[in-house]
DNA sequence: GTCTATACACGGATAGAC
DNA sequence: GTCTATCCGTGTATAGAC
């Protein structure tokens, strides 16, 4: 087959080296390497590395949303779809203990390097906590929705940091059942009005 | 006064400047610049980049122990000391709200960078582990006091990240204060019995 | 112990041929 | 659109004078 867009080959390959090695520790001869391209090639597609790494936090803005209407028409059961995102932690697990969360890893690198995309790099945390307030309120829970939400996504990093750090799988499986747990307990309370 | 060991001075500012840039982003030059030194000096006291990080996570190291220790000389009650450690994001919320957790966020950089100096990095986290555990067991919980540590280990991780992302104090101290609520309970639970 | 000078590789970025 | 060649700053590290 044709090699899809050279632009979307540099974007994917740009989007997995940030997130393995950090986008500071990323080189352009990495992202060359990795497309099997000539570094001074890509200059024709992307004028510096920061616009790379728009595209980069654009294309994972664009996942992140494929992903939410992806688990929204899987269940229609606000509960189950929280847990979607709760298993994340799961079915991503490979490259969570090798590398964390890839959106917390990159907010806090561009926070460190006082970089200003790191408010766009929020705002996929942001896609997350708006459709999980969404699901909290289908629940019931009309006036901490967003506490929840916040609630459910900084569980999902913490774990994501220590199982990371200490390679704990069975932490993490633990860390999730727990939630889970938690969630029926919420999910129990909004059946019984 | 007389200045310092020179070399605990290139420690301290590569603690503070691994913190507030990251490792790898950190320059001998940013160091040598904050220590008021020439470059080539400071080669008579670390050969290498790595010996500097060495020598700063056993100061992060050894400072977890003192912070520990005053922890313990505050207050007999495990409650009260498990606080204390909850406690350190409204402490250090000026610096975790721009930079997050320096444990958190040196060992996902070094997970990253694949670094052999993230082993001795989890080591701090190890540390606080090791004393939550004990708290826990000292109210009772000697099934699950280790599990319970990863639980506030990673409770924090996350409001850090999230609370750092957002910069969102409010958050952070509602945080804090959810958890102290949890800690109430697993107190009240060993003093029942 | 501290300095200056310098070696040398790698980083991002540009010019211009094909 | 893709390549080669190249510029220039910065990064780590060394040599050697003081």
């Amino acid at each position: 087959m044709p090699p899809a867009n050279t632009r979307q080959q540099i974007v994917n390959a740009a989007n997995d080296l940030f997130y393995r090695q950090g986008f500071d520790h990323t080189s352009f001869a990495d992202i060359a390497g990795a497309v099997q391209i000539s570094r001074g090639n890509f200059y024709y597609h992307f004028k510096t590395k920061d616009e790379i790494l728009d595209a980069v936090i654009e294309t994972r803005l664009a996942d992140t949303r494929a992903m939410i209407a992806a688990w929204a028409a899987d269940s229609p059961d606000p509960a189950q779809r929280i847990r979607s995102y709760i298993r994340i932690l799961i079915t991503n697990w490979d490259k969570i203990r090798c590398f964390g969360c890839p959106v917390g890893t990159l907010t806090t690198e561009l926070a460190k390097l006082d970089h200003g995309a790191g408010r766009a790099a929020t705002e996929v945390f942001s896609e997350f906590r708006g459709w999980l307030a969404e699901q909290f309120r289908a629940l019931g829970r009309t006036e901490d929705a967003d506490e929840l939400a916040m609630q459910v996504i900084s569980f999902s990093q913490g774990v994501a940091t220590l199982a990371c750090a200490f390679d704990d799988e069975a932490f993490m499986r633990s860390e999730v059942e727990r939630m889970s747990n938690w969630l029926d307990g919420i999910a129990a309370e909004s059946t019984r009005t």
